[in-house]
DNA sequence: ACATTTTTTGACGCTCCGTCATATTATTAA
DNA sequence: TTAATAATATGACGGAGCGTCAAAAAATGT
């Protein structure tokens, strides 16, 4: 259930040189699967298939991950210490605090878009059947993460009351409005990449749908400035340059 | 691929004596699996041990089931047909459009709250590692169900502009309306079923946020009555005694 | 009663996971 | 430098479970 080399890799401060090679291996097996899962799915993604093309053994592999649920969750964790990067550039946005929340919507739309395997990846994880063969160590990290993506974006909802955007009246609601954006943008992210034909049911492309419902939903709640009185197209284009721009 | 059983049961109209036979024995299969899975979990479910409960042959089963995935996304079309009988009742629920339609989400909603393990379920038929282990005809099923109960809520938005309560500026995003409950429902269905210690992050329930995210969106959208001149406890109360009475 | 078609069965082949005794390499001690 | 010891890597192996298919059993027709 737990893995050798986890522990000795994220030990303590000057990381010798036997723990550069195992954090490179880590790397090296992990970018291998990663490009695996891309070309041929996780059906067939298996640790053999690994192995032999990292060219270590079966063995070498279970050294780094206890299981084979163990390391693609090691692969959505590094999709959430991506998004993590976007968010707190959303979190720097220069604008509005509404503009700046938006920013995370967007950062999160977008990069679902940009990486839809990493969205299959995420979703495989959040499968119970799934998590229960992954290690409590990896799902501790992974869950703190989720925390801490989380708190990025409660602290702009709080810079929003705090500064009289958002009325103060909503304060016992702030982690109800983080979990509405989340939960919407997630659903719709699950609901898209899941080969259910949106288009031929007559919706929209989702980023659009995704863009429309948030401003929606941040005007119901009277965030300022309302979604009515700003150009939502231009907004949408400045922030995702912004986050997006390499 | 296919299953020969399949085409046997839902052929022509007067079910002769063995059509009755095959349908039933489904039904056995189905319910035993469904028990077995509430029981002990995807990971403890396999086709053997369902065979030997049921107690016919492997074979057997796999004349009714194309594989275990094929199964498995049955046992999610069940409940999905569940949710469409709790949504027609949200559709003649009598009330406002808003009622009506709040009825559809808060039926959604408590569904799964009765029901968690069926909501793991249709998550684990989302998974494309899972579906591509589906047939063809199954997932054309789950697809033209999916379909029935999108149809019943589009058409009580439609409702709501025909007779004014949503303004008809918004004739054109009927489906995005749709689309934004849903996704808000469906996301915060998953976040729930997959263990994120959501209370430890200090999350209210989830139907408890769900109704008031609900509410929130709708007035977006200003959809009248408006929840400000509602009262919504009681009115959540109200249906939810309408929707699940028995 | 026998022939033919349909259905059921479970042994079998195969894939893949995770383990662990053994082999290999690295490190330390003398 | 070499021997002893510790750390690491290996891949053969056991086991679980899926899906198949030839043969057996049951149903149906003649």
């Amino acid at each position: 259930m737990q893995c050798p080399v986890a522990k000795m890799i994220d030990s303590v401060r000057p990381p010798t040189r036997k723990q550069r090679e195992l954090a490179d291996r880590e790397k090296l097996i992990l970018d291998t699967a990663q490009t695996m899962l891309h070309q041929h799915g996780y059906n067939h993604l298996t640790m053999e298939r690994i192995a032999e093309t990292v060219e270590y053994s079966k063995g070498t592999i279970y050294n780094h991950f206890a299981s084979k649920e163990d390391l693609v969750c090691s692969l959505s964790c590094r999709c959430i210490t991506n998004l993590i990067e976007i968010f707190e550039r959303a979190y720097q946005f220069e604008g509005s605090t509404r503009e700046r929340y938006s920013a995370i919507g967007i950062g999160f739309s977008l990069y679902h878009q940009l990486h839809p395997m990493d969205a299959q990846n995420i979703q495989t994880v959040k499968n119970n059947a799934v998590r229960e063969k992954v290690s409590k160590e990896k799902l501790a990290k992974m869950e703190s993460l989720e925390q801490k993506i989380t708190k990025i974006a409660q602290s702009i909802v709080q810079d929003a009351i705090d500064c009289g955007d958002l009325d103060k009246k909503h304060q016992d609601n702030v982690s109800t409005i983080v979990f509405g954006c989340w939960s919407m943008h997630y659903g719709a992210l699950l609901l898209d990449q899941s080969d259910i034909p949106l288009h031929e049911m007559g919706f929209s492309p989702v980023v659009k749908m995704l863009w429309h419902n948030a401003n929606i939903y941040l005007d119901g709640y009277n965030w300022l400035p309302l979604s009515t009185t700003t150009d939502s197209n231009n907004l949408f284009k400045k922030i995702s340059s912004a986050l997006f721009d390499e």
